[in-house]
DNA sequence: CGAGCCGTTGAGGGGATTCAAGCTCAGTGG
DNA sequence: CCACTGAGCTTGAATCCCCTCAACGGCTCG
């Protein structure tokens, strides 16, 4: 049980600006502040003694950011690197139940007072955004935006949640296998090598057995799908190949 | 395609009053709101031509309540009865996804301007509220307990698909079978027989074949923990059959 | 009564799990 | 420098669960 080390950087006044020129800042949920908003938001933390500011996180990859059950104090938007986020099923089997982007947003069931509903652990080194639930709950009074924002998020993540049952947990596992790649893939740059979970993750991602996962990787790897890069973690993905076998396996409505 | 014949009574000023006398009042969104907010939801209602107010939808069981995709003008309570969630996977089979009981909101994307997400359908008759979208659209901006109320049910319902998909799509047939009876008897009042999902509803909700959901649900029965009723749609659990049961598939920890 | 729907049960085959054994590779220390 | 080690990955073989195809029984309804 090592608690995180996370590094926090608390960014002076001029956090305004970093936010305003934050790259991820449209597709956030601090897309829907006005100017004005902007401003108030940091007024905001500055005005709580210094305790309640937005700061700047880094955390790298395989270490926890939060951990379930944890009286959640925060939210967090993922500014670079993916996150996923894990529970333990009734049968003791962890899963990992959402992969959590740039732009995303994390915790959300702390502006309800609740605990953190799973754990969160970095796949990748991540940049992140640590906003305390009283700055945010200060402004979702009077900015009717940030209000529409927060639940559109909400729903986003209902339906990505249903969408992911749907399509990444049913069928043969060298299909399930093909369509997180496929997901992966859509949310890298296009051309970049994607992230290659390790195999014990595929399994618990897609909810298989390890060995599985790895046989399914291998095949894909035979047919020129992807290519594996050094330290086992990032792969490159012929996009054409990989079309190819999705409408593949497709044509066999299986399952 | 039938269009479902929905049955719309239109109850007049006195909807105030049954709002105020609902059963699920406490569980469901209105539970928020002030007194003084109840009566202005029905004068909104009023206010607004006669097309927008409250109204109490009656549905028997199999028809649909919404079609996915279609423009949503409204968001539903379920005052009694269960919905049925479903989408069609990538792979073309079709899943529930979620189930709704007494208490539960249906179609809150609508809020969001969104179309609805999924098919919504009776699985036994139903009693519901129906609220159009503009009539909970002005009170959300000042009625803070209700936009709280709001995050809270989409928190719920992204918290119920996680933990749905963990329990009820993990592990062998025989023990998702299993889960979802434990769960449809603790949402039912004790004592009460069930309602019994036909093999067909069984195998899209738990992601098996239909011939799995059978044999399992025989084998329930001649394990003496499920006694299926006349008419085949309801049963009677043997809670601590079923308690022993549930404990010695959870001791293989197989899968 | 035959048609049709729903549920049950059997037989066969395939895909996934499980158990188990190597394999690669980085880090470590002799 | 190189065996040693351990973690992660791969692969094989046996088994088992579940899907598929198929036949049959009960029930309702035209």
């Amino acid at each position: 049980m090592l608690m995180p080390r996370t590094i926090l950087l608390k960014l002076a006044p001029t956090q305004t600006e970093a936010c305003r020129g934050c790259g991820v800042r449209d597709a956030a949920l601090f897309g829907a502040l006005s100017e004005r908003g902007l401003e108030r938001l940091h007024e905001a933390g500055d005005g709580m003694g210094g305790a309640g500011g937005i700061s700047s996180v880094h955390l790298p990859a395989d270490r926890r950011l939060y951990a379930l059950g944890a009286q959640g104090a925060a939210v967090f938007t993922v500014r670079e690197g993916l996150v996923r986020l894990e529970r333990v099923s009734a049968a003791g089997r962890r899963c990992i139940v959402r992969l959590a982007g740039p732009g995303d947003l994390l915790g959300a069931e702390a502006l309800l007072g609740e605990r953190y509903t799973d754990d969160a652990v970095a796949c990748t080194d991540l940049a992140l955004c640590r906003i305390p639930v009283p700055v945010l709950e200060l402004l979702r009074k009077d900015e009717p935006a940030l209000q529409l924002a927060l639940m559109r998020r909400w729903q986003q993540a209902l339906d990505a949640a249903l969408t992911w049952r749907i399509d990444l947990q049913a069928g043969p596992a060298s299909q399930r296998v093909l369509r997180l790649f496929a997901q992966l893939s859509r949310q890298a740059a296009p051309g970049e090598p994607i992230w290659l979970p390790r195999r014990e993750e595929l399994a618990d991602l897609l909810d298989m057995a390890m060995e599985t996962a790895s046989r399914a990787v291998s095949a894909l790897r035979r047919d020129g799908v992807i290519e594996l890069m050094p330290g086992g973690r990032r792969a490159r993905l012929d996009a054409g190949a990989l079309a190819r076998a999705l409408a593949k396996s497709n044509g066999t409505p299986n399952h």
